[in-house]
DNA sequence: TTGAAAGCGCTAACAT
DNA sequence: ATGTTAGCGCTTTCAA
C-alpha cells in the first residue's frame, strides 16, 4: 500500500523502517558508498520507491554546511545583458548540481546589501554580484571571508582572501570603439557616458580619452554627459546634443541601451546614421544586431562570461585553485552598419544577415538553429 | 573582543552566552516575540552585534518546514520575456521576503523534471512554472498536493489541488492579430506556428482559423507552417514562403522573435514591410518597438504577469484564498508600424517613438525615466 | 517573563 | 557490511 498523499512527506527512518535496515544503510545508498551488498541495495531502492522518498536537503544541509546554491545579484533583470549571463552562469552550476538563488539588486545599494545579508544567513556556497555598487570593505564586512565572493566589475580591486574580480577590459574596448570612429573620418565624436561613479563609466570614459589622445585628437569636455544608462538616457542625450549649433558627427556610448535611444531620436528627426551620425555602443547586446543599421558596439560575450562566473565560483568553492585574484575578460568591437558610411552597401547588409543568422547559435538569442530548409507545406496539427 | 574573523559563525548559543540568558530568549527577540522586557530585549541586540550574529536560515527552515524560497522554472532565459517577468515576480516576492530559486529548462522536458524534483527535494514553498512540457499527470505526481504549484500556460488545466494555472488569452490575441491584418486589406495571410504540441501554438493557430471563419476568408493550409519559435525559425519560413509563385501578404507570427526573422529576411532581400507584407507578431517583447518598421504585436505585459505570479503563489503558500484554479489574463493588440499601409506617415512615427519614450517606464528596458531635460555641459568626473 | 529540553531529517563518528 | 548515536542551529512545547 502506499502512503497517504496527505501525510507528511517520507524520512529516512521510514525507508529503514520499510526495507528493514537502519537509517545509516539508507545514508549510504543514497550517497552512493561503495560498501553495501547489491541486495541490501536493491532492498533499498525498492523501498525508497514505495514510500516515495525524496531527501530533505534542508536537513541535509544543515548538518554537512553546504546548501549547493550560489547567490547571484544582478543589477537589473530586465536588462537582456543578464539573460544571457546568468543562463550561462546557470548551466555551468547545474553540471555540478548547483542551484541559482537569484537577486536583482534593481540599481540599488540598500537592496543589494539587503539581498548580500540574506544570502549569507541562507548559508549559500559561494555568491556573484554583477555591477556591485558597494565598497570592498563593505563587502569584506557582509560576506566575510569564508564564503566565496565573485565580483564582475567591482569599484576595487578585492583584498579579502577568497574573493575574486573579472575585470572586463572597458578601458580597450572603449579606446577600439573610438580608434574606429576616427578612422572612418568623423571628428567631432562625442560620449554619452554612463552614470557617475561607477568604474564601468569611468573606464570607458577614460578608453575614450585615450584613443583621442593617441590619435592627436583634442579632448573637448563638451562633448561628454552622463546619464542613466538606458534608451531613454541615450535618447534624451541625443536630443539635447543634435539640436545645438556644433553638433557632435559621432557618439560613442556607455552600452547598447544607451546608443539605442540615440538610434530611436535620429530616426524621430531624420539623423541619418551612419551618414550624419556615427554610432558606437557597447555590449553587444543581442537586439544591437537587429536593429537598422545594426549597431556597431564591443562586444563582451555573456553567455560564455556567464559561464565563466559559474566556473570560477565552482573552483572556489572545490578550492581547486586561485591563481589570482582578478581574472580578466577581454572584449571585441563588433563593427557593423552604423558606424561607417561605406559600411553599409547592399552587399555588406546581405553578408551581415546571413553572418547572424549563422552567429544566432547556442548562446543567442532563441534556441538552436533550425534546419536551414524548410517545407511550408507542413502543418501543426490543426485545431479549433 | 570581538570573535575571531576566521573562526565559525555565531550562533544563537554563543549570543545567548555572551548576553548572559537562555538560547529562548535570543530567538525570542529575534521572532519579535511581545513578552520580552526592554532591557532583556537591548541586552539581546548588544550581544547579537558583538558577536556578528546572523541567523542561519537553513536551521530555522528545518524546524520549521518553511524555506521562505519560491522555485522557478522558465523554458529559455536568454528569452527576454522572462527577465522582465521573473523581476515582476522577484519583486513581488522580495515584499514578503521570499526568495527566487531559478532554474531554465532549456525547453527540454527532462530537465524540467529534474528541476521539478529538485524544487521539492530543497523543499521550496512553492513552485512556478512557465510553459511546462509536462501533462497535469506528471506535474501532480512530482510535486503532489502540499506544495502549491503555479503553471502558466500549462497544456491542460490543473487537475491537482493547490495547483493553478494562469491562462494567457492566446486564441483572442491571436484573433484580434489576424482580424487586424485583414482589416488592414491583406488577403493571403499566412500564420508562422510555434512548436507543435505545445498548448500555445495550438490556441494562437485556432485564433488565425476564428478570425478567418469570422471574416468569411478562405483557410488554406498551405499558408501555415510551425518552426521553432526563434529569430532563425522565422527567417527561415519567411525565405521559404516568399520565395514561392503566390506570395502571402501578410504574415502572423506565433510570436515576436520569429516576427524579427521575417522581418530581418525582407530587410535582407528587400520586400517591403508593411508595403509587400504586413507583419504581426506576439508577446510584445520590449525590442519590439525597437524594430524598423516597429512591431505590431499582441501585447502580454511582462511585468505585471510576473507580479501577478508572485503574488498568486504567496497567496497560495498564506492559504488566502484560491478563488479558481484558472486564472485568466488578458492580452490586447499593440498597432505600430508592421502591419498597415497608412501607419507609417511622418508624423505616425514621431508619435511613435514619443509614445515609447512614454511608456518605457518602470516595467520596461532599463530603470526609471530620467529628466526630460538635460545639460550636455555636465560632465562625468574625468578619468585617465 | 524566561529557561530547559525535545526534536526537525539528515550525516558522520564510532561500534559491531 | 551494517547499526547506534550524537549532533548541525534553530523553534517550540512545557515548566518555572
Amino acid at each position: 500500500m502506499t502512503k497517504n498523499p496527505r501525510s507528511k512527506p517520507a524520512t529516512m527512518h521510514d525507508v529503514a523502517r520499510h526495507a528493514g535496515v537502519s537509517v545509516k544503510t539508507v545514508s549510504n545508498v543514497i550517497n552512493d558508498w561503495p560498501y553495501v551488498t547489491p541486495e541490501t541495495r536493491q532492498k533499498v531502492w525498492d523501498a525508497i520507491q514505495a514510500v516515495q522518498y525524496r531527501p530533505n536537503l534542508t536537513a541535509r544541509s544543515l548538518v554537512t554546511g553546504k546548501t549547493h546554491t550560489v547567490g547571484v545579484i544582478v543589477p537589473d533583470l530586465s536588462n537582456p545583458f543578464f539573460g544571457s549571463a546568468i543562463r550561462g552562469c546557470e548551466d555551468e552550476l547545474l553540471e555540478s548540481q548547483y542551484s541559482l538563488l537569484l537577486c536583482n539588486a534593481n540599481e540599488d545599494a540598500e537592496r543589494e546589501r539587503y539581498y548580500l545579508n540574506l544570502l549569507v544567513s541562507r548559508a549559500v556556497d559561494a555568491v556573484i554580484t554583477w555591477g556591485s555598487r558597494l565598497t570592498q570593505a563593505e563587502l569584506s564586512l557582509i560576506v566575510g571571508d569564508q564564503i566565496p565572493l565573485l565580483t564582475i566589475d567591482a569599484s576595487e580591486p578585492p583584498t579579502a582572501a577568497n574573493h575574486l574580480n573579472v575585470d572586463i577590459d572597458n578601458i580597450a574596448g572603449a579606446r577600439l570603439a573610438t580608434q574606429h570612429l576616427i578612422e572612418q573620418g568623423y571628428r567631432r565624436i562625442a560620449h554619452f557616458a554612463g552614470p557617475e561613479g561607477r568604474v564601468t563609466a569611468k573606464h570607458r570614459l577614460a578608453g575614450y580619452r585615450q584613443a583621442l589622445e593617441m590619435t592627436g585628437q583634442p579632448y573637448d569636455p563638451a562633448l561628454v554627459a552622463s546619464q542613466t544608462p538606458t534608451i531613454q538616457g541615450g535618447y534624451v542625450l541625443a536630443q539635447a546634443f543634435m539640436r545645438q549649433d556644433r553638433r557632435p558627427d559621432a557618439i560613442f556610448c556607455y552600452n547598447d541601451l544607451m546608443a539605442i535611444g540615440v538610434l530611436l531620436a535620429c530616426r524621430q528627426f531624420g539623423w541619418q546614421v551612419p551618414g550624419e551620425v556615427g554610432l558606437v555602443g557597447f555590449d553587444d547586446l543581442p537586439m544591437a544586431t537587429l536593429m537598422d543599421p545594426p549597431l556597431t558596439t564591443v562586444r563582451i560575450a555573456q553567455y560564455p562570461l556567464g559561464r565563466l562566473t559559474g566556473r570560477l565560483v565552482l573552483d572556489a568553492i572545490k578550492n581547486a585553485s586561485r591563481p589570482q585574484q582578478s581574472v580578466p575578460y577581454l572584449v571585441e568591437l563588433q563593427v557593423r552598419g552604423s558606424s561607417g558610411k561605406g559600411l553599409l552597401t547592399e552587399n555588406g547588409r546581405r553578408a551581415m544577415v546571413e553572418s547572424l543568422m549563422a552567429s544566432l547559435g547556442e548562446d543567442r538569442l532563441g534556441q538552436p538553429a533550425p534546419a536551414a530548409t524548410v517545407d511550408p507545406r507542413q502543418t501543426p496539427d490543426s485545431a479549433g
